[in-house]
DNA sequence: AAGCTCGCCAACCGCGTCTGA
DNA sequence: GTCAGACGCGGTTGGCGAGCT
């Protein structure tokens, strides 16, 4: 029932993202916040679809982002929600401000998957079928007391994180375009090659942009701990698919 | 030195859900 | 009450680089 065609149009481009592409979402994020999604491509005169923007800003460009360099205490963590929620990479997100959905799974999937995907049953892993399902209302709010070792010192980081989210909010945007102003110099110093995919300079720098933006503003997503995942995902005009956050 | 294989990661795709008309 | 539009999530794929033979 009413799938978005945004992909579906001819003469939108795929493909990995230029430099350029990012500086004009960035500047128009930073002029009109993120949301209204639809909007962007329209505004913008990016041939991209609004899918395509919005999966670009929350994994890339969104500030106070962090990418690799996964500490041990983040494994354990990824390891203890997963294993608590299941692949509800999204929730395990929330608790992991600084880390995108999108990298938490590909980080399980490649490193952790290996290591704890099958063994990890005994300990963390003791709950997760059944968890999985009378998590349903838990998922995105604070996880049982019972693990609450490292949670709470997690949870606690990130409290403190978020209560500036609101006030930082407005600089962190800020700091997101100097990130990329940044990222294109450093790209105009490649230009002598063609333009790189994308792939290499853009990510490989924002990387490193987005680490200099979290030192400098380390800017939240709503937390789990301080909101359910449920008013994290219902937004105005979205909804989040929240199979487990949902009532039914 | 060249070719092959594997691993990693960015991006895409399809589905589910919510909201507004 | 129904339908269409829009958003978000999770699974999967494709491209690139590194390591190995």
């Amino acid at each position: 029932m009413g799938r978005s065609p945004c992909c579906d149009k001819i003469g939108v481009k795929k493909g990995p993202w230029t430099p350029e592409e990012d500086i004009i979402l960035v500047t128009y994020i930073q002029q009109h916040g993120p949301g209204n999604w639809r909007a962007v491509p329209a505004h913008t005169g990016l041939r991209r679809c609004s899918k395509s923007c919005r999966l670009r800003w929350t994994n890339y460009l969104r500030p106070g982002i962090r990418r690799g360099n996964f500490s041990d205490k983040e494994e354990k963590l990824i390891v203890h929600l997963q294993a608590l929620l299941g692949n509800r990479w999204a929730a395990i997100a929330s608790y992991l401000p600084e880390r995108t959905d999108n990298d938490i799974k590909n980080y399980w999937n490649t490193h952790l998957k290996k290591k704890f995907g099958k063994v990890g049953e005994d300990g963390a892993g003791a709950v997760s079928s059944d968890s999985h399902q009378s998590m349903s209302k838990g998922v995105g709010k604070q996880p049982s007391s019972s693990h609450s070792g490292e949670f709470n010192s997690v949870l606690t980081r990130s409290q403190t994180m978020s209560s500036s989210s609101a006030a930082a909010a407005a600089v962190t945007y800020a700091s997101s375009a100097e990130n990329i102003s940044r990222l294109l110099q450093g790209w105009m110093r490649n230009t002598e090659t063609p333009a790189p995919s994308g792939r290499v300079s853009a990510t490989r720098s924002s990387s490193e942009s987005t680490q200099l933006s979290s030192n400098n503003t380390p800017v939240t997503p709503p937390v789990a701990a301080e909101l359910p995942d449920d008013n994290r995902s219902k937004r105005p005009g979205g909804s989040g698919r929240s199979p487990f956050g949902r009532e039914v």
